[in-house]
RNA sequence: GGGCCUAUAGCUCAGAUGGUUAGAGCGCGCGCCUGAUAAGCGCGAGGUCGAUGGUUCGAUUCCACCUAGGCCCA
């Protein structure tokens, strides 16, 4: 018998199933797209469109992805997405960096003992399978995650067409003059004769010998500065761990900001930093009289003699010079140390490093000339202790840079290297002044670049090394001179472009030349090729040119770039240095970052601490989608977090959304599909207006990259608005109104809406879902969720004012259930139709509330309701604290309970034959 | 050490030109329902708004410093 009844009943229907099972059904919805070429069709649909470019900064191709990478893909995917189903045409295409060092140092690494013997070409064509390799396996990790893009079609930096392009970007450098050969100092290796990299080098303990070292100062130098000690005998004390670099040196640096103290002691007076003074005393039995104080700054410009070379040491200030050791002065070899090169570049020092291949020193300093650099240490302290200028040795351990090759230490040595200038022109103003013209986001972005350029020193773009496109150079043997004529420079990107960077090591220098080429310098006719290669960063910087510009689906500038923040110094950086020195502008308008992946209690990831999260784990776990879920949640302006707690949140509010969908399928199984909008009632009105409120404020959160309201949005609107008010209230009309009545219908018409809706809204985020609910919704005609249009607020059916009053009904719906749990608790009532409320409320709420007395039951979900003025209120009425003046009785409804509907009504028992139904329910059953 | 940034309930996020008991959803606890059922509904408990000083009648909101964390440099 009851089951006869439930037959009469419209319950949800649909076999869209509860259980996502995203790891099996994503895979099948991935080859829906591929083999329905969706995203093909979407750009073909909107290629008359206007162009929204983001242009992807390609990733290195090594090793298998990570969480990071996920980030950065989903988030430009959404942008994708979003942008093409508003009818943006904006094709994505991919890239991946391919040259470079860490490849190298892989297959050098793979070819063990032989890679020294390899030759270059062979090397070469490792390095590309190498990375050819791993542009596949992160090819289709990209895909996995749901990304749509012209996977087939991606841009790699070493395609001889981009090679091409870099070599012709290179090019256009050298032209206009922005290129010249300068030193710099580098990790050197004595043992393997090589530079190295920073990734080549390890740290290890290594004991040194440490010297206090006295600089004499003519005492005519202190006549105006320090009157008090003009006249005496005055020298700057230096402590220095490389006591062979001393022959170098040409500078002392102070730091402007400290105090330095002068010291007598016997008849001499060292200066040296107040803050130190302490840790002197002991350290080299310092413990004079201070005679005078002087502030950094006020040193500058100071000469002091060298102690073993005739040569003036000139006082300069550095920001780096600190308090923790040594003496707060400190020797300044342009040549051999990264400050000391970057305080040589500021004060036009050169950059002398006086030491050859091999570590030993040259005929420019003839008392050491061929002795190892380490080995000269002892000589030097000899010399020192000779010239009365040592005031104490002693061996110190510390950390220090060795060889990962042969694990011997290694020496900072300048070496010849080639440039970019960054004043040359103006570059670094005009890139200042393209700045601000870029929209950062977040805005301080634009402060962060800004301050990198502003400080910049000239770009080093040779790298001694064998996998990357070369310096296409050709030099004269004879004077030394490089040959910029633009014929050649254009001849040779011609060859380039055509067969690869390789041609470069597989031909001679006199094959790129014209036959019979002179020097047009020295008449020479002997040439060779410079073999350095360039900076990956220049590979990738040019992507504008090599893929903007380049790719007919594409256009100039892009719209957006959107990196991990760490891009400010790298891609953006570089990509804005090559855009304005050879085009003038910036090659972005907005750039978008997003931070950094951290575990559950905000500390980076790394394989010691065991925290790292693998995408791929969470897509075998959860799925991509709760991946993609996880993007859009997280505000990725700051860093960002992952761990298990978050993965079970999001699973919970996918789930949430996912049968909020489900249960709107289920209800629109039978709907014809026709249109019953003026047969809505107000709750319908209401929940449309809600729909375009919602679908308004998730457009704009899109627009603005606030995929984190999108994400809390679209859920608190299936949580707040549908789960537990519309779509509870509306299950009384679904289920046990006539299937066909006007009442169900307009409440599935706007159901169907609201699904609709939905769907498109999530798409971008959750694509998988989206595609997959799209596919159970009858009636719609495009194939995929996305070739349909992006939701639009339909302002008809916008409506504040109903909105606002439904908050008041909403806030008295609120204050009815607690007196209803109160009930509950009492066990006096277990389902609320169970109940019969009264309502006593003061005069404007009792107004608004005695307007919808027929409509009260359903809102409150109870067999019955009445409304009494406040002043009708009865003892023992819940008071609400939170409406002033409302009180509410609850009791237990008259008549019995129906068998269909479950309200609880005197007419149950009064049809003959149907002695289980209300009046309602016969109506509809009889 | 420098540049830039972050810190609000267990989690993800709101919020205020400084002004009454700081919000939401999830999770958690308790209960209801069994016609969204590995679902649905209700109620409830959770926060000295990172710490400390200062400005102010009043600061979580402004300023300074500190701590923790992040990116990039050194």
């Amino acid at each position: 018998m009851a089951k006869d009844i439930k037959d009469t009943l419209n319950l949800p229907q649909t076999g869209f199933p509860m259980k996502a099972n995203l790891t099996k059904k994503e895979p099948e919805m991935l080859k829906f797209w591929e083999e329905n070429k969706i995203y093909e069709r979407l750009q073909n649909k909107n290629s008359a469109g206007k162009h929204y470019i983001l242009h992807d900064g390609p990733p290195y191709a090594n090793g298998h992805i990570h969480i990071g990478h996920a980030l950065n893909k989903i988030l430009k995917d959404i942008i994708v997405k979003f942008k093409s189903m508003q009818g943006f045409y904006s094709p994505y295409v991919p890239g991946w960096d391919c040259h470079g060092l860490p490849i190298e140092l892989q297959v050098d690494k793979n070819l063990g003992e032989k890679k020294d013997k390899v030759d270059i070409l062979e090397k070469r064509k490792l390095c590309r399978e190498y990375a050819e390799k791993f542009v596949d396996i992160q090819r289709e990790e990209f895909k996995r995650l749901g990304v749509m893009g012209d996977w087939a079609e991606p841009y790699l930096t070493m395609s001889y067409g981009y090679e091409g392009t870099i070599v012709r970007e290179f090019a256009e450098f050298v032209k206009k003059d922005y290129v010249y050969k300068g030193k710099k100092p580098v990790h050197w290796c004595p043992s393997c004769v090589t530079a190295l990299a920073e990734a080549e080098v390890e740290y290890a303990d290594k004991e040194s010998l440490s010297v206090f070292v006295k600089f004499g100062v003519k005492s005519s130098e202190f006549r105006e500065k320090m009157p008090s000690i003009s006249g005496k005998n005055v020298f700057f004390i230096i402590w220095t761990t490389t006591p062979w670099t001393l022959p170098a040196n040409l500078a002392l640096a102070f730091h402007p900001e400290l105090v330095y103290a002068a010291v007598e002691q016997g008849d001499e007076v060292y200066i040296v930093a107040e803050g130190r003074l302490d840790a002197l005393k002991e350290r080299i039995d310092l413990n004079g009289k201070v005679l005078a104080k002087i502030s950094g700054k006020d040193l500058e410009g100071i000469n002091a003699e060298h102690p073993f070379i005739r040569r003036k040491s000139r006082a300069v200030l550095g920001e780096f010079v600190s308090l923790e050791e040594g003496t707060g002065i400190v020797h300044i070899a342009p040549g051999h140390g990264e400050d000391d090169y970057e305080t040589g570049l500021k004060y036009g020092l050169d950059i002398y490093a006086p030491v050859d291949d091999r570590g030993k020193f040259t005929k420019a300093v003839p008392e050491l000339e061929g002795q190892f650099v380490f080995k000269a240490n002892t000589v030097i302290i000899e010399i020192l202790k000779n010239k009365n200028a040592l005031m104490k040795e002693e061996k110190i351990t510390h950390s220090y840079p060795h060889c990962w090759r042969c694990k011997k230490p290694v020496i900072f040595r300048a070496t010849e290297q080639w440039f970019i200038s960054v004043e040359h022109n103006n570059l670094r103003g005009k890139c200042l002044e393209e700045i601000d013209k870029v929209n950062w986001i977040p805005k301080w972005g634009r402060d962060r670049i800004y301050n990198m350029v502003s400080g910049r020193p000239d770009w080093c773009i040779s790298r001694q090394r064998a996998w990357g496109v070369p310096i296409t150079l050709i030099r004269c043997e004879g004077c030394g001179e490089f040959v910029k004529k633009d014929s050649v420079l254009d001849a040779i990107t011609k060859h380039i472009g055509e067969n690869g960077a390789d041609i470069w090591f597989m031909k001679k220098a006199e094959e790129f030349l014209p036959p019979g080429y002179k020097c047009e310098k020295c008449g020479g006719a002997s040439f060779s090729k410079e073999m350095d290669i360039l900076d990956v960063w220049f590979d990738s910087g040019v992507s504008h040119a090599a893929v903007m510009k380049k790719n007919p689906k594409l256009s100039w500038p892009a719209d957006i770039y959107l990196e991990g923040s760490d891009q400010h110094r790298g891609w953006f950086q570089s990509s804005l240095l090559t855009s304005v020195g050879t085009k003038g502008t910036t090659p972005y308008k907005t750039v978008l970052t997003h931070g950094f992946v951290m575990d559950g209690s905000g500390k980076k990831m790394s394989k010691s601490l065991g925290n790292v999260v693998a995408p791929q784990e969470i897509i075998k776990a959860n799925g991509a989608e709760i991946l993609r879920l996880w993007v859009s949640a997280e505000d990725y302006r700051d860093d960002v977090r992952i761990s298990k707690e978050i993965i079970d949140r999001l699973t919970e509010a996918y789930r949430k959304i996912r049968n909020t969908a489900r249960f709107l399928l289920g209800n629109l199984s039978d709907f014809d599909g026709k249109d019953y909008s003026n047969d809505l009632i107000e709750i319908d009105r209401w929940a449309m207006s809600r729909l375009q409120t919602l679908t308004a404020k998730i457009t704009s959160a899109y627009e603005r990259f606030d995929f984190h309201e999108v994400y809390h949005l679209l859920h608190n609107f299936c949580v707040v608005d549908m789960s537990s008010f519309y779509l509870d209230i509306l299950k009384d009309r679904l289920y046990t109104f006539k299937a066909a009545s006007k009442e169900r219908r307009a409440a599935q018409w706007a159901l169907n809406r609201i699904l609709l809706t939905m769907t498109g809204l999530m798409a971008p985020v959750i694509s998988f879902t989206a595609e997959e609910i799209w596919r159970f919704i009858a009636g719609k005609k495009e194939e995929s969720v996305f070739l349909s249009h992006f939701p639009m607020a339909d302002e008809k059916y916008l409506d504040p004012a109903l909105e606002e009053k439904w908050a008041k009904l909403i806030a008295i719906r609120n204050a009815t259930n607690k007196a209803l749990e109160l009930k509950r608790q009492n066990k006096f009532i277990g389902n609320s139709l169970e109940a019969k409320v009264i309502i006593c409320l003061p005069e404007n709420e009792f107004n608004l509330l005695n307007e919808y007395k027929e409509f009260l039951p359903a809102l409150f979900i109870v067999s019955s309701a009445e409304v009494r003025q406040a002043s009708e209120k009865p003892d023992g009425a819940y008071e609400s604290e939170e409406i002033k003046g409302m009180s509410v009785i609850v009791e237990l409804a008259s008549g019995k309970k129906c068998e269909r509907c479950w309200n609880w009504s005197t007419s149950v028992g009064t049809y003959t034959g149907a002695a289980e139904l209300c009046d309602r329910c016969y109506n509809v059953v009889k």
